[in-house]
DNA sequence: CTGAAAGCGCTTACAG
DNA sequence: CTGAAAGCGCTTACAG
């Protein structure tokens, strides 16, 4: 049978709509650009051929002849990660309502693949880019495109040494809070959980709950930072090497949600019940925990607020033509799903060999 | 102080490079287009000028001039749920192969967003679009888009009266082999959890179950078909319903993985352990219940490997031009995760009040 | 191999 | 309000 030569295949253009129409193709431009200077009259017919012609607007061509664009690219390091899908949604959010289209890209964790899109994304002409960066994205690997003409912000890693504009969590004054919590328990002793001393987050994160301890005038007895894989592995592990420690802590809190996950499956294995026979405190950001473990307490970054932040600043940069590298913090809130106070108490703990708490 | 003049500011063009290198524009395409012809010094003299103007390609323009675009989009109801997040990474693995990009939106489970975003990325000249419909989506929302010139291939939620190329999941093989496994654990009554019978997934999935029970000579009875909203709460609702009912099957399969949490909840709430105490089995595919709830069985459709799939036939379509409407089915596997057999189990089944099953 | 020229589909002053 | 004309940055025959 074979395909006809089909009379219709090329796309009709604003010509097309003009002869139908019975108009010049200024006017067809004008209409589609809304502009109030078309007579009704003219108006209404164009906008009937164009439904005649089955015109689809040619928004390149319209962006290449005015050198700007309308679209933003989005590069996130795992979309796979509810965190950074949250986050991708707020920034959609705000682009789509600034009247931007967003072009999304994932990166699946890979530095060489964040390279690729991030050329794709500038020879698409997009007018700015958000970043959540792969991990062991180096400075250097984004030193060329931050010289560039077209804004880039970072979200929620940062690069240490990278001149950039970075949103990132409040991570201290969320650790610092939910310390803080703990000690409200009656919590005197408090271990951490998981990650390597050379990270920023563990720093920062861990420095949060040695200042409220000392606030507090309680000691953080370095031996009850227990250093492990930052994954769910990594915590189980973590959490049996606390609980081999006589006299460990009844709470701890871990560097992220991961291991916060693996500790609790740890403590179940040992027979403890999180939240209820121990006080453990996890970060919302690697695994979704929000609604995985409902039992969990948690310093949360609300990942759609992070986004929408995110995206507010780079709209701004991309308006203002502002390009001042700055640090932007978003709040870093605990959200407290179960209690777990009174840590002398006996019961299960007194079985699992834990020494009762003093006050 | 103010910014000043910038000279550079105007971005640099194939023209720029040209001047710089010593050569014709023509030369300079050619060596973007990687065409051998070009002599080996006019390449490198131009590959140089390029550093040294900072010249970025503008895809835009070309694709305008060569009329075709290597751009794709995906459009996701919901790039939260982990299901469809997945989805698209698979979709990116082919589409970034096939030396296309990918252009990702989502809908947030929005008609009106859908037509938006559909809308836009016809404009920006997709050469195919890979849709995965948001709930509610009705033939008459795409019938237009479906005529237009732009390959449309539908993930995972078929449209009834759409002549569309889908892929979804091979919804009744996968809940008939969830059933023969209900069935070998030793339960000679299973029951049928959420969903309303008007829906297409409610049927498929519940026909697998029918199939399989009347294959092994057993009876589904009506009556332990409990119609729910197929959300978590629904499933709470449901499962409480059928613990009502005297002498209640001790197995079930509920119609998403969203009722299976629900149904999870429903049971402990009766001092019941899923997995233990109760079969149940869910569907991998609304709630990422994957990771989240360790102990349930269920129906797992590789959201990977649908993307990847769903990815080949539109690229398939996008170079031949076919587009005779088609239905494609990919595998559904059994994901066991909690066996939970022997139904007349004493203990906690009787302490709720449920009768042993016969045999 | 190089240069001059036309054209992709749109927008934008500028006369009428 | 409309038409003719130039130009956005590229590609593509086509002479040289």
């Amino acid at each position: 049978m074979g395909r006809l030569e089909d009379p219709v295949s090329a796309k009709p253009t604003i010509l097309d709509v003009a002869r139908v129409a019975g108009v010049s193709k200024s006017t067809v431009s004008l209409v589609l650009q809304k502009n109030p200077i078309v007579s009704e009259g003219a108006r209404s017919r164009v906008l009937a051929a164009i439904r005649q012609v089955g015109y689809v607007y040619n928004r390149n061509a319209a962006n290449l002849r005015q050198s700007r664009s309308n679209a933003i690219g989005i590069v996130v390091n795992d979309v796979t990660n509810s965190f950074f899908a949250e986050m991708a949604v707020g920034m959609d959010m705000i682009v789509q309502s600034a009247g931007f289209v967003q072009l999304m890209a994932h990166t699946g964790e890979s530095v060489e693949r964040q390279a690729e899109v991030l050329s794709a994304m500038l020879e698409h002409g997009v007018s700015g880019i958000i970043l959540s960066p792969a991990r062991g994205t180096r400075a250097a690997d984004l030193k060329a495109h931050m010289a560039g003409p077209v804004p880039i912000v970072l979200a929620v890693r940062d690069l240490p040494g990278l001149r950039a504009t970075t949103v990132v969590a409040d991570n201290r004054a969320g650790s610092h809070e939910a310390a803080r919590h703990l000690i409200g328990l009656g919590h005197c002793r408090i271990a951490w959980l998981g990650g390597f001393p050379d990270t920023s987050v563990y720093q920062t994160r861990l420095s949060g709950l040695r200042d409220a301890m000392a606030e507090a005038g309680l000691l953080f007895e370095e031996a009850y930072a227990v250093e492990s894989n930052a994954s769910r592995p990594g915590g189980v592990q973590a959490m049996g090497r606390l609980l081999d420690m006589p006299g460990h802590p009844m709470a701890c809190m871990c560097v992220n949600d991961a291991v916060a996950f693996g500790a609790c499956d740890g403590l179940r294995g040992a027979g403890l019940e999180p939240g209820r026979d121990f006080a453990i405190v996890g970060f919302d950001d690697v695994m979704g925990a929000r609604t995985a473990v409902p039992a969990l307490t948690t310093v949360a970054t609300d990942p759609e607020a992070v986004g929408r932040r995110t995206a507010q600043i780079l709209l701004h940069r991309i308006s203002s033509g502002d390009v001042r590298p700055e640090t932007i913090t978003t709040p870093a809130r605990l959200v407290v799903r179960a209690s777990c106070g009174e840590p002398w108490s006996a019961g299960p703990v007194a079985a699992a060999g834990a020494v009762p708490e003093m006050r």
